[in-house]
DNA sequence: AAGTCGGGGAT
DNA sequence: ATCCCAGACTT
């Protein structure tokens, strides 16, 4: 940290962010009350995704598990199906395995300090800090990737967010500019500001409260930050599947917890040489992760003896389930809007 | 310290 | 097409 930037008061600018927070804060459901319960489940739905897209899940989740009580009573595959199509699945593992760390380790009751909170199963630093603001009052900078983009801005700092150093580097710089009251609101101001004002591409300066104090907007230079040098890297992955019907029956197994699509109910992937007559339809689907452009075929395939389909499902391991008790696991993307292109027609 | 993990939205 | 999102975990 540079000594000009330590002995300067920069406090007034949170001070600004926190009093712009209290008259235009998003209105947004776990904001109704600082149920840490809720506010943890919002953290997580948030990972990685942006309000629009989380919020829909996050009702959903609440209503079929409002409480820890319910979440922990819950089986893993009912957790995974209320997360089906958000992504990231290691997060409903995770928050359902928290959820019996919560019972066992602190006797029902939510934690309650910073230390505590972090030991659970899929809240790191940046959401143990969120709740822990939040919820408990504590002086912890939530930061991500919004105080990435403020801060780089603010301060005109071109440290690289993709280095593994960027974390600390801009907690010190958040610690400069956060006030010793309310720091929950304070971290969730540059939430809102990070989402509607300072936004990565075209945001809208004229409308940020600390527009005179920021070095980029001052030197007309904020599309320069945030820097990132890291660029992510896309590689090619073919899959194939057989949906393999008896009457209105299919057979399904469940991933691993490892590679994509973690503990998912999935297609066979290979039959018995002699069914390869009995396909009857074969398409290609596309479909873009993040880190990979996957294509993906699936052959539809019939059989008509309720003893060969029987005795491929047992010998080797799948799962037969008709149309309904499919819609209760989850299934990837991609292979939910074929099955259910399948079963519509 | 680097790699890996989804899906949707904006540009 | 490319980037980003209320990041965490594994190696």
């Amino acid at each position: 940290m540079k000594t000009n930037k330590q002995n300067a008061d920069f406090l007034h600018i949170g001070k600004k962010l926190t009093k712009w927070y209290d008259t235009n804060a998003r209105q947004l459901p776990w904001r109704q009350n600082q149920l840490p319960y809720n506010i943890w489940i919002s953290e997580i739905v948030l990972q990685q995704t942006q309000v629009k897209q989380g919020l829909g899940h996050y009702l959903r989740f609440i209503e079929r598990f409002p409480t820890v009580k319910e979440l922990h009573q819950a089986s893993e595959d009912d957790v995974l199906l209320y997360w089906k199509g958000l992504g990231y699945y290691s997060r409903a593992i995770n928050v359902h395995k928290a959820a019996h760390q919560i019972v066992e380790d602190f006797g029902g009751e939510f934690p309650n300090h910073y230390n505590d909170i972090l030991k659970l199963k899929g809240v790191g630093k940046y959401t143990a800090a969120a709740i822990a603001s939040i919820c408990f009052d504590e002086k912890i900078p939530a930061v991500d990737g919004n105080f990435y983009r403020v801060l780089s801005r603010i301060f005109a700092d071109d440290f690289d967010i993709s280095s593994s150093k960027a974390f600390q580097h801009f907690s010190d710089l958040a610690l400069l500019v956060m006030p010793d009251e309310k720091p929950g609101e304070f971290n969730q101001a540059i939430m809102d500001i990070g989402a509607e004002i300072c936004r990565p591409k075209n945001p809208l300066c004229m409308f940020c409260p600390v527009n005179e104090d920021c070095m980029a907007f001052q030197t007309g230079r904020v599309s320069e930050f945030p820097v990132k040098t890291i660029k992510v890297k896309v590689s090619d992955l073919s899959l194939k599947y057989f949906f393999v019907k008896y009457q209105n029956q299919f057979l399904i197994k469940q991933r691993g917890n490892d590679f994509i699509w973690k503990k998912l109910y999935e297609f066979p992937t290979s039959i018995p040489e002699n069914w390869n007559e009995y396909i009857i339809n074969s398409k290609i689907v596309n479909h873009k992760l993040t880190h990979k452009n996957l294509s993906i075929e699936i052959n539809l395939i019939n059989i008509d003896s309720k003893k060969e389909f029987e005795k491929f499902a047992s010998d080797n391991d799948f799962l037969i389930v008709n149309e309904t008790q499919a819609d209760e696991k989850s299934f990837p993307k991609p292979l939910q809007d074929f099955y259910e292109s399948v079963c519509l027609s």
